[in-house]
RNA sequence: GGGACCGUAGUCCAGCCUGGAAGGAUGUCGGUUUGGGGUACCGGUGGUCCCGGGUUCAAGUCCCGGCGGUCCCA
């Protein structure tokens, strides 16, 4: 059942709506996307057809990195143990599921760790980080690394979804504040959303994760989730305020023009020698300063009324007079100290991407693929009846070849051995978009037949002349994915399901859908949301939709805000 | 983290309960035929029965451990 040929095809249940898993499980081997007959578990190989997607997946999103002043960076894939302890919360989020790297063969004595192979790459760059950053001139730092990290998953893994291997990109940056960090957030999550909706038609919505399911080490996490044909999230793109809890640990030091630092909407905060906290808030017509020592003791508090300005920032030069001022002539403070820990991000998109791909865009036949993102483009097949003909035909194939392979990638089958029947199928299965068929029909009328891959149906034929066939293929493209996203879009319309009462929840359970319903944001309520269904609280939009007029359907308390619930990879 | 099921030819499987000669289909190779939606026939080829240990006169089959896979629950 596991490791079928295109031979047994006939026989093989692949219906991707009476048995998605089963249909997920054998597509990607069928359709020669990977070959998980490796013996490491969660170590699959991956045939020119899955690769090369996922590289062209992690190229489009490479190039809008790029566009936006991104640099690629290499960093080895080990990391000594000792740099990848130094932040507490993630470490305890990793340290389970990494693998640990012994320099030559183990001695039984000698069981120290000196390695680990990478799970993610924030502890090995932000050591470099800090050597790199001195000055606010080196800020923005923008930085990207494609390549491959590794997570020892004990349980069940999946192919493109959940593995020890994961190709992926992942961009790490460091800011001067607060808001260019945030500004970074909202960059990420529209790069991201470009690659996803534009370039391969997933459908997606950005979720706010509940704070016990964001990321070791961050203040906040957005993620990117699809919903599969089986109603479960997939979460394929993840970006992450990490605050200064990294340049913390991992002393990530500038020095900037002014010593305020922002650290929420209307707060900041600066330094005096002592490394004594100031913390400066404002509020509608109000500033407020307080004093705090190195013990957190609050020392002195001070506030008086001010003129409103709208723009409450560093750059604000008023602003930032008027709090010199004060702490000057109210607090006695001759000189504050301009040495600041960098605000960071980091965001990351797999090859999880490509399994979403295939999930909402396949059917029973097989692959469909954006036209973008497929190895084979365009396969021309050969028909003919005897050796004259087939001299002729292929000579006719060459031809049209040639005048594809500048624009595309191409191909042509000249297998004798397979009928042309049996190659349409295969092609379809391994989701071609575009088969041209050349016969004696089209080598006389000067002619090829064009063929687009349908969603669940026979193939959509074209006869076109040959003068005529860059401009027709272009036409027929733009077409192409054009109905696919449009039936993606369709796909996704009915997926999650708003709903104020468990009983609508509890009868919709069978349905294959999600949920989007009130909650009371309380940990323990998602934990038993969890044993009782089996469902996962998601988290909120991006800005939480109000829930406050209502109860939580779980336990019944005063709601907070929507969240989106269902089951997940 | 807990549980269920599974691993036999390149692939998909039967055989295991009840121990006693390694099977089928498909692929692959040679040939004839066929070719516009998975041609048909003839002949050949293909096995560390996942690995290690145990029980036994005898293990694919029973027992234990490991590796790998699928699913369910947390």
């Amino acid at each position: 059942m596991y490791h079928r040929d295109f031979s047994t095809m006939k026989e093989s249940i692949l219906d991707k709506n009476v048995n998605f898993s089963e249909w997920y499980n054998n597509i990607i081997r069928i359709s020669k996307i990977i070959d998980d007959r490796y013996p490491i578990k969660g170590m699959p190989v991956y045939y020119p057809n899955g690769y090369f997607a996922i590289r062209k997946i992690l190229n489009i999103l490479e190039n809008e990195l790029e566009k936006y002043g991104f640099e690629p960076y290499w960093f080895p894939i080990l990391i000594p143990y000792e740099i990848f302890k130094r932040e507490s919360e993630h470490i305890k989020g990793f340290e389970s599921e990494v693998f640990y790297v012994t320099p030559s063969k183990p001695v039984e004595e000698e069981k120290e760790i000196k390695y680990i192979l990478r799970p993610t790459s924030e502890t090995e760059m932000y050591y470099m980080f800090s050597l790199w950053i001195r000055s606010y001139r080196d800020l923005p730092l923008l930085t990207y690394m494609t390549n491959t990290v590794y997570r020892y998953e004990t349980k069940a893994t999946k192919p493109l979804v959940r593995g020890r291997e994961i190709l992926w990109n992942e961009a790490h940056t460091a800011h001067k504040d607060l808001d260019d960090a945030e500004k970074m957030i909202k960059k990420s999550m529209e790069i991201y959303s470009k690659v996803f909706w534009d370039h391969l038609s997933i459908p997606h919505i950005w979720i706010r994760r509940p704070d016990w399911d964001k990321f070791a080490g961050a203040d906040y996490t957005f993620a990117a989730d699809t919903i599969l044909p089986d109603g479960k999230f997939l979460q394929i793109g993840t970006t992450h305020l990490l605050g200064r809890n990294f340049s913390k640990a991992f002393n990530i030091i500038f020095e900037d023009e002014h010593p305020f630092i922002k650290i929420d909407k209307n707060k900041f905060e600066a330094f005096n020698e002592n490394n004594y906290r100031y913390e400066i808030e404002i509020i509608e017509d109000k500033i407020k300063i307080r004093l705090y020592d190195n013990n957190k003791e609050l020392i002195k508090s001070y506030e008086e009324k001010i003129e409103f300005d709208e723009d409450i920032s560093e750059d604000n030069k008023n602003l930032i007079n008027k709090i010199n001022n004060i702490i000057k002539n109210k607090f006695n403070e001759d000189k504050l100290v301009n040495k600041k820990f960098v605000w960071q991000t980091s965001f990351g998109i797999s090859m999880r991407t490509l399994s979403a791909v295939i999930s909402i865009h396949g059917d029973n036949k097989g692959l469909i693929l954006p036209f973008e993102i497929s190895h084979i483009q365009i396969i021309i097949i050969p028909i003919y009846y005897s050796e004259d003909e087939r001299s002729k035909i292929l000579k006719y194939c060459e031809d049209v070849y040639n005048l594809l392979k500048e624009k595309y990638r191409v191909k042509i089958d000249k297998d004798d051995t397979k009928s042309p029947g049996w190659k349409f199928n295969q092609y379809e299965l391994m989701g071609v978009p575009f088969r041209i068929s050349i016969g004696k029909r089209e080598l006389e009328k000067n002619t090829v037949t064009i063929s687009v891959r349908q969603y669940d149906s026979k193939s959509k034929n074209y006869e076109i002349k040959l003068e005529n066939l860059l401009n027709e293929l272009d036409r027929l493209i733009i077409e192409y994915d054009k109905e696919l996203k449009e039936r993606a879009k369709k796909y996704f319309e009915n997926k999650i399901l708003k709903i104020d009462n468990l009983k609508d929840l509890e009868n919709n359970l069978d349905k294959n859908i999600a949920f989007k319903v009130p909650f009371c944001m309380k940990e323990e309520c998602a934990k038993n949301i969890k044993e009782k269904y089996s469902l996962d609280v998601r988290g909120t939009d991006i800005i939480p939709e109000d829930a406050k007029n209502k109860k939580c359907i779980f336990c019944n308390t005063d709601a907070k805000y929507y969240v989106y619930v269902g089951k997940s990879y």
